[in-house]
DNA sequence: CGGCGCTTTGATGGGCCTCAACGTGGGTGG
DNA sequence: CCACCCACGTTGAGGCCCATCAAAGCGCCG
């Protein structure tokens, strides 16, 4: 049940699976991006899509994160030195960029909703900067973490590790973390050794963390270092 | 000539210039945000619109810039800590929102003109992104030299001061420098000195500025420290 | 010409980066 | 199934960049 559907109408769902197929995707995978025209749109069924602003000299940062439901793909133009990169395996609903283009010609309801995306991803963005300007290190991790807790909360995304608690898989390395909150690794490691010791997250492996006092970690996102 | 109207179609331009009204407004005014829902869309005729994300703790991160020629208004959806602001007088073609959004669904190609600048802006955001995340002080304040100068470069926004050089007005203050770069204002007061010991820019008063060396100015802007 | 707010400049400290070494998990091949 | 191995992650020490605090300079208004 994508957002992308809620909104669209009856008749342009059905047009529309008409011309869906069903993909899956591995790990590191690049969808679009940087100079070649792939033209495919897609809805997420499950996994995560990392939006990467790379340069030459190596500095990256990543710009977007896409979960499941979410829609990836650029209409109407393309971008330099932005590029979609599957962070995890993926499976997706693929649409062939000829007709998905047709399709948003014909059902005017259709593009209002892809519409409405661009302007949610757009406010995303608009918050990603406060964190990516204001905040601290501490907040910046405490803030994505709460983050991901939101987005990635579905029953079957959810893992159970860190003894019977309910916890996530960690869709992205450390390195990309960094690259997500503009930070290097080892801040963002100290960071959740910070978090660890104050018993708001636990972490186990790699790639599993689980959240053990919510209230905590949101006020460590805003901490609002002088006041209150 | 606004981006939006080259797109737009003949007879979607006709009904919009019935609907058009021009206005002024000063510098402060709130065009929109927080909580009231003013609904007014317009395209800027000439001055500037910061966009900016508030905290109630004080902190505050400026998010957009719009132009003369850009769009102005939020389709569809308010946002909570997010308003436009206009950072200095402005002359506006303003629109009734009831009236504008009933032209959007009758004219696709009006709407469709109004996705495309919501995609700029999308990509404005990441590139915004990349500097906040990634970038020095100096290459931040030099990339924002450099992109006020392409953005305002208009003959009439031009001023002659500086010694008959072409300079521009700056249309933010210090502080609100610092507030789009992540910076503090001293900083960036540092940089400008930096950038005008080198030659690279001219400074006079507290608004004037003008480019002496572009090619320096873009070099600082993407130093990429240690190689090249 | 006087006053106020913005800007500049200086001194100091802290937070994050950098470099470096060690530890660990998870996958592979025997 | 287990031992190995290597990339990833953690932890430590030191230094730099930028924030912070403070005071003086200057533009712009009346």
């Amino acid at each position: 049940p994508a957002a992308l559907c809620g909104e669209a109408g009856e008749t342009a769902i059905a047009e529309l699976a008409k011309i869906v197929h069903r993909t899956r995707m591995p790990e590191g995978r690049i969808i679009y991006g940087g100079h070649q025209r792939s033209k495919t749109f897609a809805i997420i069924i499950s996994g995560v899509v990392k939006l990467v602003n790379g340069r030459p000299d190596g500095r990256q940062q990543i710009v977007g994160l896409q979960f499941a439901a979410d829609f990836v793909g650029r209409p109407f133009t393309e971008s330099l030195q932005l590029y979609a990169e599957a962070a995890t395996d993926l499976e997706l609903c693929t649409f062939s960029g000829r007709a998905f283009e047709e399709l948003l010609r014909q059902y005017p309801n259709l593009e209002r909703a892809m519409f409405k995306a661009v302007v949610k991803d757009l406010d995303a963005a608009r918050e990603w900067m406060f964190m990516l300007g204001r905040k601290s290190a501490e907040e910046k991790v405490a803030s994505f973490l709460a983050f991901l807790s939101d987005r990635m909360s579905s029953p079957d995304a959810a893992a159970t590790k860190a003894g019977g608690k309910k916890g996530l898989r960690l869709p992205l390395s450390r390195t990309e973390i960094a690259e997500c909150l503009g930070l290097r690794l080892e801040t963002v490691s100290r960071q959740f050794a910070v978090l660890r010791e104050q018993g708001i997250v636990e972490t186990s492996g790699r790639r599993f963390f689980c959240v053990r006092d919510m209230g905590g970690l949101r006020d460590c996102s805003e901490s609002s270092v002088g006041s209150a």
